[in-house]
DNA sequence: TTTATTGTTCTACAACTATCGAACTATAAT
DNA sequence: ATTATAGTTCGATAGTTGTAGAACAATAAA
């Protein structure tokens, strides 16, 4: 079985959040992943990349601590840190989802 | 008279921003701007880069559209563009300025 | 057991980026 | 005019990153 890592709440930087919400892609999958509720595949959310490429966006925003993944099966369920972020940096993570659901600022490449 | 590039306000994107604020260097100049009051010079904030360096990092923050530079004498004088980033994306800039400044976030390399 | 499903890892590559020194520009001061 | 000041621009470089295909691993279904 799959082991993951994850960061504690006090390895999580500022820096790392915003560098991870800064792609389209991952932006892009976490705003999806806000608009669910609970956990989510990794297959669930639509995407324009590969399948590889999903994987690595996936693994940028479990380290960043952005997501959690619990394997199932043979599937990874995601679900967002949004508790943890919320509390370690007030704000940030909503309003940069509020900010991306409001507007056509998602543009997939 | 040198001639700056801003971009308007409908020009500025979600993901840009993020991406100009991931950068420690960057996050760190910007927060410190944030604590002044009104336009400051370029070296008037302290850095731990050189200074061609610093002239790239704040060319990047102004195409992001997170500040201006208007030229004056041999100065190039520096303001955040705070209120129209708050009008885009209603408490992103703020809650990111906050938690840069009441934490240890900001680690210069 | 064989096949299907789901996702990861590896390798490679092209594009981007942070960094710095050196040269340059432009204004200010002497 | 000469010197000083404040930034910018230009190479060059080392490191990072997004992308995808191929091979792989692990579980589920037939």
């Amino acid at each position: 079985m799959k082991q993951y890592q994850h960061p504690t709440a006090d390895q999580i930087t500022l820096t790392g959040v915003l560098h991870a919400l800064s792609d389209p892609v991952r932006l892009n999958y976490v705003q999806c992943l806000a608009q669910s509720i609970g956990e989510q595949a990794c297959g669930t959310v639509p995407t324009s990349v590969a399948k590889s490429t999903m994987s690595h966006h996936i693994r940028v925003l479990r380290e960043a601590g952005i997501i959690h993944i619990r394997p199932y099966g043979t599937q990874s369920l995601i679900s967002l840190r949004s508790d943890e972020l919320e509390k370690k940096f007030p704000g940030v993570f909503t309003s940069v989802l509020t900010a991306a659901k409001s507007s056509d600022v998602v543009e997939l490449p």
